[in-house]
DNA sequence: TGTACATCAGTGAACGCGCGTTCACTGATGTAC
DNA sequence: TGTACATCAGTGAACGCGCGTTCACTGATGTAC
């Protein structure tokens, strides 16, 4: 409840004291309900408590709500990443796989933010803070691909940019058919993470990565 | 411009003639314009140069011509893949390939089916329709990964299930982050076409479908 | 420590707009005889 | 072949609603002196 300001969880008068967080937060609240398209400015503000024209003393337009909801998504989801691979410990491969069911758990306990990011139809183009989140995002997975690959010796070692680029589209295809958390997620007998966690295991085998059972 | 009507592309009098097909088509129109969000049953009817009132003479509301537009694109998607596949000449793994392609061709080519189908929050439990065009246009893929798996000797089948799995995570994860048709696309340094045909190659290679270069 | 003032985050009333939906209606089409 | 009638796809006017946005305003806060 910090999140709507200062003191015991509430307005504390005049002044709302931390609006503009309550606002992140109740875009949130109305994307998870009804989708990136079921959250209006008006009814926004209404959830946090405020008139309907206070927002504008911080954004733009509705627009810019949404820009600054997917970059904090970016922004967590760059932290999970970079936690789940922590360094590359125990090994690089085990911490590959670890990424891997980040990436799904993010989608499924944060559809409002997993959409936000993926499915609001922002142009990343326009809202410069969320590009470089989204890069900074990638970056953790293309790092560990760097050392998963540099640790190969010298005549075996595939693209590491392909490799990431690879596997952040079957986890990104994974994640938002099969274990995002809301209404659209296909059903299939599988559990998402052992899908995820096999293919991978099998792209590397077919990079000579790690060996191919006989 | 049939879709508009009997005869010479237009309006015939009282009588639309084809009001459903034209508004579908109005549906495309605004969807590849603005976005899932920014099509309306209003604008549909506008667009196709009737009342606001008509629409629902064929309709039921809004996310009944949404589900609708999917389910078509589903089929359209169904038809493009089989094509595609063509029986599996010259080889099955060539086809699948082309099968890769058609996917991609299709992310880029129809954007407005594309988030119909994949991103406007539909559930395809209520709408039965939408739920079976979906299964059959993953069958084709099904199928193909059937044949592929086959061929192998019998001790060194993978279950195709999963093959088919991975192979359309593949896909949509690089078509829906790097191919798409709309301004929601992610610029990377590489082709799609051949990120997808690659990655399917080494997958196939780990599964070991095909050879390992040495 | 107290006072004056600048700053700024909020109010609330107002506006135009487009959407969804309903309703009684009417023009066009097809068909039974 | 013509006529009466049923059917149905459209009209257009009306309604309530919520949204986005603006505006002059005012209450709260911080700071210079």
């Amino acid at each position: 409840m910090s999140w709507s300001g200062p003191g015991r969880g509430g307005r504390r008068g005049y002044h709302h004291g931390n609006l503009r967080e309550a606002l992140i937060r109740a875009a949130l609240d109305l994307i998870a309900a009804k989708g990136p398209a079921g959250f209006t400015f008006a009814e926004a503000a209404r959830q946090a408590g405020v008139s309907a024209a206070a927002p504008y003393r911080h954004f733009r337009d509705r627009d810019a709500l949404m820009a600054d909801v997917a970059q904090r998504g970016f922004e967590q989801f760059e932290a999970r990443l970079a936690r789940a691979w922590n360094g590359g410990v125990p090994n690089p491969l085990a911490a590959l796989q670890r990424m891997g069911n980040a990436y799904l758990a993010f989608a499924r306990e944060e559809p409002a933010y997993f959409s936000a990011m993926f499915e609001s139809g922002l142009a990343a183009g326009h809202h410069p803070g969320l590009g470089t989140a989204q890069e900074r995002a990638f970056a953790v997975l293309r790092n560990a691909c760097d050392v998963i690959v540099a640790e190969q010796p010298a005549g075996r070692r595939p693209p590491s940019l392909m490799m990431a680029l690879h596997i952040w589209a079957l986890s990104h295809g994974i994640a938002s058919l099969f274990a995002r958390g809301d209404a659209a997620r296909r059903a299939v007998p599988m559990d998402p993470e052992e899908l995820l966690e096999a293919g991978t295991l099998v792209y590397l085998q077919g990079l000579g990565i790690v060996d191919t059972p006989r």
